[in-house]
DNA sequence: TAACTATTGATACAATGTATTGACAAGAGA
DNA sequence: TCTCTTGTCAATACATTGTATCAATAGTTA
Protein backbone atom coordinates (compact mmCIF):
# COMPACT_ATOMS: atom_id res chain seq x y z
CA UNK A 1 0.00 0.00 0.00
CA UNK A 2 1.73 3.89 -1.24
CA UNK A 3 1.15 6.06 1.77
CA UNK A 4 1.51 9.54 1.33
CA UNK A 5 4.90 11.04 1.41
CA UNK A 6 5.30 14.27 4.07
CA UNK A 7 6.26 17.51 2.40
CA UNK A 8 7.49 20.69 4.88
CA UNK A 9 4.87 23.01 6.01
CA UNK A 10 6.39 25.95 4.28
CA UNK A 11 6.94 24.30 0.89
CA UNK A 12 3.23 23.11 0.90
CA UNK A 13 2.22 26.91 1.86
CA UNK A 14 4.52 27.97 -1.17
CA UNK A 15 2.88 25.09 -3.48
CA UNK A 16 -0.36 26.54 -2.59
CA UNK A 17 0.08 29.80 -3.57
CA UNK A 18 1.84 28.82 -6.66
CA UNK A 19 -1.56 26.85 -7.77
CA UNK A 20 -3.88 29.51 -7.00
CA UNK A 21 -1.61 31.97 -8.64
CA UNK A 22 -1.22 29.90 -11.93
CA UNK A 23 -5.06 29.66 -12.17
CA UNK A 24 -5.13 33.56 -12.27
CA UNK A 25 -6.62 34.02 -8.60
CA UNK A 26 -5.38 37.33 -6.93
CA UNK A 27 -2.58 37.13 -3.88
CA UNK A 28 -4.88 38.15 -1.27
CA UNK A 29 -4.43 38.57 2.20
CA UNK A 30 -6.73 35.91 3.08
CA UNK A 31 -5.34 33.72 0.86
CA UNK A 32 -2.00 34.11 1.85
CA UNK A 33 -2.89 33.27 5.46
CA UNK A 34 -5.50 30.49 4.83
CA UNK A 35 -2.27 29.14 2.80
CA UNK A 36 -0.29 29.08 5.42
CA UNK A 37 -2.42 28.02 8.26
CA UNK A 38 -3.45 25.16 6.59
CA UNK A 39 0.16 24.03 5.50
CA UNK A 40 0.79 24.01 8.88
CA UNK A 41 -2.28 22.30 10.30
CA UNK A 42 -1.25 18.52 9.63
CA UNK A 43 -4.33 15.94 9.81
CA UNK A 44 -8.16 16.74 9.29
CA UNK A 45 -10.11 19.36 9.72
CA UNK A 46 -13.54 20.70 9.26
CA UNK A 47 -14.41 24.30 7.93
CA UNK A 48 -15.43 25.68 11.32
CA UNK A 49 -12.70 24.69 12.86
CA UNK A 50 -10.76 26.66 9.97
CA UNK A 51 -13.41 29.59 10.98
CA UNK A 52 -12.42 29.14 14.33
CA UNK A 53 -9.10 29.87 14.08
CA UNK A 54 -9.05 32.88 11.49
CA UNK A 55 -11.46 34.79 13.02
CA UNK A 56 -10.08 37.77 11.10
CA UNK A 57 -11.69 36.35 8.37
CA UNK A 58 -14.89 36.27 7.26
CA UNK A 59 -16.36 33.03 7.31
CA UNK A 60 -17.76 33.40 3.49
CA UNK A 61 -14.49 34.00 2.59
CA UNK A 62 -13.07 30.79 4.47
CA UNK A 63 -15.88 28.25 2.30
CA UNK A 64 -15.34 29.81 -1.00
CA UNK A 65 -11.39 29.86 -0.41
CA UNK A 66 -12.00 26.06 0.62
CA UNK A 67 -14.01 25.25 -2.16
CA UNK A 68 -11.27 27.13 -4.73
CA UNK A 69 -8.80 24.64 -3.25
CA UNK A 70 -10.81 21.61 -3.25
CA UNK A 71 -11.47 22.36 -7.05
CA UNK A 72 -7.59 23.31 -7.39
CA UNK A 73 -6.49 19.72 -6.02
CA UNK A 74 -5.45 21.19 -3.22
CA UNK A 75 -7.70 19.91 -0.74
CA UNK A 76 -9.43 16.66 -0.46
CA UNK A 77 -13.43 17.33 1.01
CA UNK A 78 -13.69 13.25 2.80
CA UNK A 79 -16.72 11.83 4.55
CA UNK A 80 -16.60 10.64 8.13
CA UNK A 81 -18.11 7.59 8.59
CA UNK A 82 -21.50 9.54 9.68
CA UNK A 83 -21.33 11.70 6.70
CA UNK A 84 -19.94 14.79 8.21
CA UNK A 85 -17.26 16.57 5.74
CA UNK A 86 -13.59 16.65 6.37
CA UNK A 87 -11.11 18.71 4.50
CA UNK A 88 -7.28 17.62 4.29
CA UNK A 89 -4.17 18.24 2.00
CA UNK A 90 -4.33 16.47 -1.19
CA UNK A 91 -0.25 14.91 -1.44
CA UNK A 92 -0.68 12.23 -3.70
CA UNK A 93 -3.02 13.25 -6.92
CA UNK A 94 -5.44 10.45 -7.45
CA UNK A 95 -6.15 8.50 -4.37
CA UNK A 96 -8.25 6.73 -1.75
CA UNK A 97 -8.65 7.63 2.12
CA UNK A 98 -8.44 5.44 5.07
CA UNK A 99 -10.43 7.25 7.82
CA UNK A 100 -10.03 6.84 11.64
CA UNK A 101 -13.48 6.60 13.16
CA UNK A 102 -12.17 7.50 16.80
CA UNK A 103 -10.33 10.46 15.99
CA UNK A 104 -10.69 11.54 12.70
CA UNK A 105 -7.45 10.84 10.90
CA UNK A 106 -7.19 10.74 7.33
CA UNK A 107 -4.67 8.96 5.47
CA UNK A 108 -4.23 9.14 1.85
CA UNK A 109 -3.26 5.51 -0.14
CA UNK A 110 -3.11 3.82 -3.40
CA UNK A 111 -3.19 0.34 -3.86
CA UNK A 112 -3.12 -1.98 -6.90
CA UNK A 113 -6.43 -3.96 -5.88
CA UNK A 114 -8.39 -0.85 -5.46
CA UNK A 115 -6.92 0.40 -9.24
CA UNK A 116 -7.82 -3.08 -10.47
CA UNK A 117 -11.23 -2.86 -9.01
CA UNK A 118 -12.04 0.63 -10.70
CA UNK A 119 -10.45 -1.09 -14.25
CA UNK A 120 -12.99 -3.85 -13.66
CA UNK A 121 -15.94 -1.63 -13.16
CA UNK A 122 -15.06 1.50 -15.82
CA UNK A 123 -15.58 -1.82 -18.31
CA UNK A 124 -18.62 -3.03 -17.21
CA UNK A 125 -20.24 0.30 -16.36
CA UNK A 126 -18.52 1.81 -20.16
CA UNK A 127 -19.17 4.76 -18.71
CA UNK A 128 -17.29 5.81 -15.05
CA UNK A 129 -17.58 9.13 -14.54
CA UNK A 130 -15.96 9.33 -11.23
CA UNK A 131 -15.64 7.42 -7.47
CA UNK A 132 -16.04 7.36 -3.74
CA UNK A 133 -14.01 5.53 -2.07
CA UNK A 134 -13.46 5.52 1.81
CA UNK A 135 -12.38 3.03 4.01
CA UNK A 136 -12.97 3.30 7.88
CA UNK A 137 -10.79 1.80 10.49
CA UNK A 138 -9.58 2.49 13.88
CA UNK A 139 -5.90 4.12 13.51
CA UNK A 140 -2.59 3.17 15.18
CA UNK A 141 -2.89 5.34 18.07
CA UNK A 142 -6.51 5.33 18.88
CA UNK A 143 -6.25 1.44 18.69
CA UNK A 144 -3.34 1.69 21.95
CA UNK A 145 -3.68 4.90 23.63
CA UNK A 146 -6.85 6.15 25.50
CA UNK A 147 -9.15 7.08 22.34
CA UNK A 148 -9.85 10.84 22.14
CA UNK A 149 -12.71 10.67 20.51
CA UNK A 150 -13.64 13.72 17.77
CA UNK A 151 -16.51 14.72 18.99
CA UNK A 152 -19.66 13.73 21.67
CA UNK A 153 -22.35 12.75 19.82
CA UNK A 154 -21.75 11.01 16.27
CA UNK A 155 -25.49 12.29 14.40
CA UNK A 156 -26.63 11.04 10.77
CA UNK A 157 -26.43 7.52 9.51
CA UNK A 158 -24.23 5.30 9.12
CA UNK A 159 -22.92 3.85 6.33
CA UNK A 160 -21.95 0.12 6.17
CA UNK A 161 -22.00 -0.96 9.47
CA UNK A 162 -19.21 -3.38 11.14
CA UNK A 163 -21.36 -6.66 10.71
CA UNK A 164 -22.16 -5.74 6.98
CA UNK A 165 -19.33 -4.74 5.70
CA UNK A 166 -16.19 -5.90 4.73
CA UNK B 1 -22.59 -7.80 -12.03
CA UNK B 2 -25.44 -8.63 -9.67
CA UNK B 3 -28.26 -5.86 -10.09
CA UNK B 4 -31.05 -6.02 -7.27
CA UNK B 5 -34.05 -7.53 -8.38
CA UNK B 6 -37.71 -5.83 -7.63
CA UNK B 7 -40.20 -6.25 -5.57
CA UNK B 8 -43.93 -5.59 -5.84
CA UNK B 9 -44.27 -2.40 -3.68
CA UNK B 10 -46.93 -4.24 -1.53
CA UNK B 11 -44.82 -6.53 -0.50
CA UNK B 12 -42.11 -3.90 0.14
CA UNK B 13 -44.63 -2.76 2.70
CA UNK B 14 -45.25 -5.32 4.70
CA UNK B 15 -42.04 -6.17 4.53
CA UNK B 16 -40.81 -2.84 5.95
CA UNK B 17 -43.58 -3.33 8.70
CA UNK B 18 -42.29 -6.43 9.65
CA UNK B 19 -38.97 -5.10 10.28
CA UNK B 20 -40.43 -2.36 12.59
CA UNK B 21 -42.36 -4.64 14.66
CA UNK B 22 -39.72 -7.25 15.02
CA UNK B 23 -37.37 -4.66 16.58
CA UNK B 24 -40.00 -3.61 19.02
CA UNK B 25 -41.35 -0.44 16.87
CA UNK B 26 -44.59 0.76 17.66
CA UNK B 27 -47.47 0.62 14.52
CA UNK B 28 -48.25 4.47 14.11
CA UNK B 29 -49.86 6.56 11.42
CA UNK B 30 -47.07 8.06 10.38
CA UNK B 31 -45.06 5.10 10.00
CA UNK B 32 -48.18 3.13 8.19
CA UNK B 33 -48.04 6.25 5.74
CA UNK B 34 -44.35 6.32 5.56
CA UNK B 35 -43.80 2.39 4.37
CA UNK B 36 -46.47 2.67 2.26
CA UNK B 37 -45.07 5.65 0.28
CA UNK B 38 -41.57 4.59 0.72
CA UNK B 39 -42.44 1.28 -1.28
CA UNK B 40 -43.77 2.40 -4.05
CA UNK B 41 -41.53 5.35 -4.53
CA UNK B 42 -39.22 3.83 -6.74
CA UNK B 43 -35.79 5.36 -7.22
CA UNK B 44 -33.85 7.50 -4.72
CA UNK B 45 -35.34 10.59 -2.98
CA UNK B 46 -34.37 13.47 -0.59
CA UNK B 47 -35.71 13.72 2.35
CA UNK B 48 -37.60 16.80 1.98
CA UNK B 49 -39.35 15.05 -0.90
CA UNK B 50 -40.80 13.12 1.43
CA UNK B 51 -41.76 15.80 3.48
CA UNK B 52 -43.40 17.78 0.66
CA UNK B 53 -45.58 14.55 -0.21
CA UNK B 54 -46.44 13.82 3.56
CA UNK B 55 -47.41 17.32 4.88
CA UNK B 56 -49.68 15.67 7.02
CA UNK B 57 -46.74 14.30 9.51
CA UNK B 58 -44.04 16.27 11.00
CA UNK B 59 -40.71 17.09 9.64
CA UNK B 60 -39.06 15.64 12.50
CA UNK B 61 -40.85 12.76 12.29
CA UNK B 62 -40.28 12.14 9.04
CA UNK B 63 -36.55 12.46 9.39
CA UNK B 64 -36.66 10.69 12.65
CA UNK B 65 -38.34 7.24 10.50
CA UNK B 66 -36.09 8.02 7.57
CA UNK B 67 -33.10 7.56 10.19
CA UNK B 68 -34.96 4.41 12.11
CA UNK B 69 -35.18 2.64 8.20
CA UNK B 70 -31.49 3.47 7.52
CA UNK B 71 -30.65 1.88 11.14
CA UNK B 72 -32.63 -1.31 10.17
CA UNK B 73 -31.25 -1.44 7.10
CA UNK B 74 -34.25 -1.18 5.16
CA UNK B 75 -32.97 2.00 3.28
CA UNK B 76 -29.92 3.19 2.18
CA UNK B 77 -28.44 6.59 2.70
CA UNK B 78 -25.95 6.95 -0.38
CA UNK B 79 -24.78 10.21 -1.24
CA UNK B 80 -24.88 11.94 -4.83
CA UNK B 81 -21.28 13.60 -6.58
CA UNK B 82 -21.71 16.80 -4.90
CA UNK B 83 -22.32 15.27 -1.54
CA UNK B 84 -26.13 15.65 -1.17
CA UNK B 85 -27.63 12.68 0.53
CA UNK B 86 -30.29 10.58 -1.06
CA UNK B 87 -32.17 7.77 0.24
CA UNK B 88 -33.19 5.11 -1.59
CA UNK B 89 -34.41 1.12 -0.49
CA UNK B 90 -32.19 -1.20 0.54
CA UNK B 91 -33.21 -4.53 -1.82
CA UNK B 92 -29.70 -6.46 -1.41
CA UNK B 93 -28.11 -6.73 2.08
CA UNK B 94 -24.90 -5.79 1.75
CA UNK B 95 -23.95 -4.27 -1.50
CA UNK B 96 -22.72 -1.15 -3.78
CA UNK B 97 -24.11 1.77 -5.63
CA UNK B 98 -23.87 3.03 -9.12
CA UNK B 99 -25.59 6.49 -8.77
CA UNK B 100 -26.28 8.62 -12.38
CA UNK B 101 -24.99 11.75 -11.97
CA UNK B 102 -27.53 13.35 -13.84
CA UNK B 103 -31.25 12.42 -12.61
CA UNK B 104 -29.86 10.83 -9.43
CA UNK B 105 -30.89 7.16 -10.12
CA UNK B 106 -29.29 4.84 -7.66
CA UNK B 107 -28.89 1.15 -8.88
CA UNK B 108 -27.45 -1.58 -5.90
CA UNK B 109 -25.08 -4.24 -7.43
CA UNK B 110 -22.93 -6.59 -6.08
CA UNK B 111 -19.40 -7.47 -8.08
CA UNK B 112 -16.36 -9.78 -7.11
CA UNK B 113 -13.75 -7.33 -8.46
CA UNK B 114 -15.37 -4.74 -5.30
CA UNK B 115 -15.21 -7.95 -2.79
CA UNK B 116 -11.71 -8.98 -4.18
CA UNK B 117 -10.59 -5.58 -3.47
CA UNK B 118 -11.93 -5.17 0.35
CA UNK B 119 -11.24 -8.41 1.29
CA UNK B 120 -7.48 -7.30 -0.01
CA UNK B 121 -7.37 -4.46 1.91
CA UNK B 122 -9.28 -5.54 5.10
CA UNK B 123 -5.79 -7.87 4.96
CA UNK B 124 -3.94 -4.66 4.46
CA UNK B 125 -5.49 -2.24 7.26
CA UNK B 126 -6.25 -5.54 9.67
CA UNK B 127 -9.39 -3.33 11.29
CA UNK B 128 -12.00 -2.44 8.18
CA UNK B 129 -15.00 -0.89 10.68
CA UNK B 130 -16.64 0.11 7.45
CA UNK B 131 -16.66 1.44 4.11
CA UNK B 132 -18.30 3.69 1.45
CA UNK B 133 -17.64 3.31 -2.18
CA UNK B 134 -20.21 5.06 -4.69
CA UNK B 135 -19.27 5.00 -8.90
CA UNK B 136 -20.79 7.48 -10.52
CA UNK B 137 -22.29 7.04 -14.02
CA UNK B 138 -24.96 8.27 -16.66
CA UNK B 139 -27.54 6.06 -16.63
CA UNK B 140 -29.11 4.26 -19.69
CA UNK B 141 -31.69 6.64 -20.27
CA UNK B 142 -29.96 9.67 -19.70
CA UNK B 143 -27.02 8.42 -22.18
CA UNK B 144 -30.01 8.57 -24.54
CA UNK B 145 -32.58 10.75 -23.94
CA UNK B 146 -32.99 14.37 -23.51
CA UNK B 147 -31.40 14.34 -19.47
CA UNK B 148 -33.43 15.74 -16.71
CA UNK B 149 -31.26 17.03 -14.56
CA UNK B 150 -31.97 16.33 -10.84
CA UNK B 151 -31.65 19.90 -9.70
CA UNK B 152 -30.95 23.54 -11.24
CA UNK B 153 -27.80 23.80 -9.44
CA UNK B 154 -24.90 21.72 -8.19
CA UNK B 155 -22.89 23.12 -5.33
CA UNK B 156 -20.33 22.21 -3.09
CA UNK B 157 -17.46 20.03 -3.80
CA UNK B 158 -17.11 17.14 -6.62
CA UNK B 159 -15.20 13.91 -5.37
CA UNK B 160 -12.73 12.58 -8.24
CA UNK B 161 -13.66 13.51 -11.43
CA UNK B 162 -13.49 12.92 -14.89
CA UNK B 163 -10.20 13.70 -15.49
CA UNK B 164 -8.59 12.30 -12.08
CA UNK B 165 -10.69 9.18 -11.34
CA UNK B 166 -11.00 5.63 -12.78
C1' DT C 1 -60.49 0.13 30.30
C1' DA C 2 -56.64 2.10 32.62
C1' DA C 3 -52.06 2.95 32.81
C1' DC C 4 -47.61 3.03 30.99
C1' DT C 5 -44.53 4.68 27.75
C1' DA C 6 -43.07 5.14 23.01
C1' DT C 7 -44.00 8.35 19.67
C1' DT C 8 -45.52 12.62 17.70
C1' DG C 9 -45.52 17.53 16.27
C1' DA C 10 -43.98 22.07 17.13
C1' DT C 11 -40.34 24.62 17.64
C1' DA C 12 -35.78 26.00 18.36
C1' DC C 13 -31.36 25.35 17.08
C1' DA C 14 -26.94 23.18 14.97
C1' DA C 15 -23.84 22.26 11.08
C1' DT C 16 -22.50 23.27 6.65
C1' DG C 17 -22.71 25.77 3.30
C1' DT C 18 -24.39 29.45 -0.89
C1' DA C 19 -26.24 34.12 -2.77
C1' DT C 20 -26.15 38.90 -2.58
C1' DT C 21 -24.29 43.30 -2.15
C1' DG C 22 -21.67 47.41 -1.15
C1' DA C 23 -16.88 48.39 -0.25
C1' DC C 24 -12.23 47.75 -1.30
C1' DA C 25 -7.87 46.63 -3.09
C1' DA C 26 -4.81 44.04 -6.58
C1' DG C 27 -3.01 44.35 -10.78
C1' DA C 28 -3.20 46.19 -15.67
C1' DG C 29 -2.70 49.86 -18.71
C1' DA C 30 -1.85 54.80 -19.69
C1' DT D 1 2.91 56.47 -10.84
C1' DC D 2 -2.01 57.00 -11.20
C1' DT D 3 -6.19 55.51 -12.38
C1' DC D 4 -9.53 52.14 -13.55
C1' DT D 5 -11.40 47.74 -13.95
C1' DT D 6 -12.65 43.84 -11.86
C1' DG D 7 -11.84 40.20 -8.70
C1' DT D 8 -12.26 39.65 -3.90
C1' DC D 9 -13.83 40.64 0.80
C1' DA D 10 -16.91 40.92 4.91
C1' DA D 11 -21.44 40.96 6.43
C1' DT D 12 -25.62 39.19 6.22
C1' DA D 13 -29.52 36.65 4.83
C1' DC D 14 -30.99 32.40 3.63
C1' DA D 15 -30.91 27.24 2.06
C1' DT D 16 -30.33 22.39 3.19
C1' DT D 17 -30.18 18.73 6.20
C1' DG D 18 -30.79 17.43 9.98
C1' DT D 19 -31.02 16.97 15.84
C1' DA D 20 -32.77 18.31 20.78
C1' DT D 21 -36.44 19.41 23.68
C1' DC D 22 -40.78 18.88 25.58
C1' DA D 23 -45.67 18.78 26.31
C1' DA D 24 -49.45 16.21 24.27
C1' DT D 25 -51.10 11.99 22.35
C1' DA D 26 -51.75 7.47 20.85
C1' DG D 27 -50.17 2.25 20.91
C1' DT D 28 -49.83 -1.48 23.66
C1' DT D 29 -50.37 -4.34 27.52
C1' DA D 30 -52.07 -5.68 32.04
Amino acid sequence: MTMATARSASETELNILAVLEEHGNRMTFPRRELAALLARWGGSFSAEEVVARMPILGRATIYRTLRLLVDLGILCKTALMDGSPRYSLDAVHHHHHLVCVTCGRIDEFRHPAVERMLRAMAEQIGELLGHRLELYHRCESCRKGPSVSLRTHFHGARQHAPGKAA
